[in-house]
DNA sequence: TGAGTGATTGACT
DNA sequence: GTCAATCACTCAT
């Protein structure tokens, strides 16, 4: 290599015994940590500022509610990756959380862009940064994260979670999930208060 | 085997 | 603010 062009930028995975914790605790700790995953394209990561929590079988809304051949990953071992396809168009993304054995996920569902934009801005088709990576599709396509990403673990290259952390005055708020019918006034979506990269949801009915 | 549902998004009125 | 697109997965028969 000749010309750094670049500065080093070397993110640190976190490590598996952070995702081996109650899924509440994880889905609030992970919000400032960063997700990053290194492509031939280029290396792109953000921000992780909203996350909701899903529980096993005690949870109505959580694809563990029942063990199913797809809900599998969120029985196995912690730190890996739960993706799923939805809605014909989107795909959603996941942190198992809890011991091996025992169901839990964390849904992300946002991030603000902080590396790798202008490759998001290609994946997309849109300029704005805020509408990069606001919204559980909206990361997956940025990020460039599909169907073959799930079963992998997050706490190693090329997709992982890397430590990161809350600005200085940002706080964690805390609000019910969004997006479905069952159990929905449980506050087990976590954010970053103030943030112009949280998502809105769909419109409610 | 068939029908319904869904942890969403984007476009249109 | 409202509605349609689109497909993998799940449940019922």
């Amino acid at each position: 290599m000749t010309g750094a062009t670049a500065a080093v930028w070397a993110p640190v995975p976190l490590d598996r015994g952070f995702f081996a914790r109650p899924t509440l605790i994880v889905a609030r700790a992970l919000l400032g940590h960063l997700l990053v995953h290194e492509t031939p394209e280029g290396v792109v990561a953000g921000r992780i500022v909203e996350t909701e929590a899903y529980l096993g079988p005690s949870d109505p809304a959580s694809h563990a509610y029942r063990r199913t051949p797809r809900s599998q990953v969120m029985w196995g071992p912690p730190g890996h990756a739960y993706v799923y396809f939805t809605y014909g168009n989107h795909f959603c993304v996941n942190v198992v959380t809890e011991q091996e054995g025992v169901a839990g996920a964390v849904l992300i569902r946002a991030l603000e862009p902080v590396a790798g934009v202008e490759l998001m801005r290609r994946r997309r088709g849109v300029e704005r940064l805020q509408d990069l990576c606001s919204g559980p599709g909206k990361l997956t396509q940025a990020m460039g994260i599909g169907r073959h990403h799930n079963g992998h673990d997050l706490t190693q290259p090329p997709l992982y979670v890397a430590c990161g952390a809350l600005r200085d005055g940002e706080r964690v708020g805390r609000s019910a999930r969004i997006g479905i019918n069952r159990a929905v006034d449980w506050p087990w979506r976590f954010f970053v208060v103030g943030s112009a990269f949280v998502s809105r949801g769909p419109a409610r009915p």
